[in-house]
DNA sequence: TTAAAATACTTACCTAAGTAAGTATATTGG
DNA sequence: CCAATATACTTACTTAGGTAAGTATTTTAA
């Protein structure tokens, strides 16, 4: 049971990807790097060290991804105060199609939920929040 | 809201192959490699299409992974009836420690949803469940 | 004050999975 | 019968993400 649990959510993972790219295919862009473009229209310049916490993956996943948005044109990284840091912002093209390409994204992730009501989305989000790393003892959990 | 969810979902699938992959390492092992050896013991034999239709991923996946499989001594493709086909099995060394490591695994994915009853557990798996391509319209679902 | 430690990012290498195109074998229709 | 089509698998290339180790800059502590 948790396997077919883990196995679907595993699935819907790879689909929604599936799908977001079909739609990104368009702008050409990838959904990884639309998570980063999106990261930065919600939250106006960032360091890396910023998105890589907010999306919850390591650094040099940013890295590599910020690379190709900037060889494509959507995103510019310049030096910070303390040299260490590359303070990232989206460039003029990215700021005129952003909006448009949430639109549509929102769309098709809606399309995806239709089968869902509000409520039962809320539930399922709850419930995905209840899964946590099994290093966390019950213990941990009531310290929170 | 939606995008938010696919980012919990996209965030847990990848948690959970991390922690699987902690385990796995003891056998030198992955995760996909795993579930490929997980299905060859529920199922016995199988066609390579039978595999990455169950698995829900594309033959070229099942490929590589099974290459992988081979070489390091856990499964073995001979040739069936038909000769396009590869009929794929487990070793005698696969055969002696699957149960093991399903035991082992099993015990680490209980623990990253012992924060879930087993009737959270259901309604998870059912609110997952009705995640859909957004191609498939009202009216496809109808038709089921 | 400066040597050691910490931080921010990058590089190199690995698994995972998708698409497109290729090969070999089987099936089908004229 | 055999040419066209379909099927099963493979190969090559791409994105996505992880770990380990490296570089440059900043902070800390003796």
């Amino acid at each position: 049971m948790e396997n077919l649990l883990f196995h679907e959510i595993h699935q819907k993972s790879r689909l929604a990807i599936k799908e977001v790219n079909e739609v990104l295919k368009e702008y050409e862009l990838y959904s990884a790097q639309w998570s980063i473009l999106f990261c930065l229209k919600q939250f106006g310049p960032m360091t890396q060290k910023e998105i890589w916490q907010y999306l919850n993956v390591e650094a040099p996943t940013v890295t590599r991804t910020l690379s190709k948005l900037e060889e494509s044109g959507w995103a510019e990284r310049n030096e910070g105060a303390d040299k260490r840091q590359r303070i990232v912002c989206l460039t003029a093209k990215a700021e005129s199609r952003v909006a448009e390409i949430e639109e549509r994204v929102t769309m098709l992730e809606d399309g995806m939920l239709s089968g869902l009501s509000q409520n039962e989305k809320q539930q399922l989000m709850g419930l995905l929040k209840k899964i946590q790393s099994a290093a966390r003892t019950e213990k941990d959990v009531k310290n929170d």
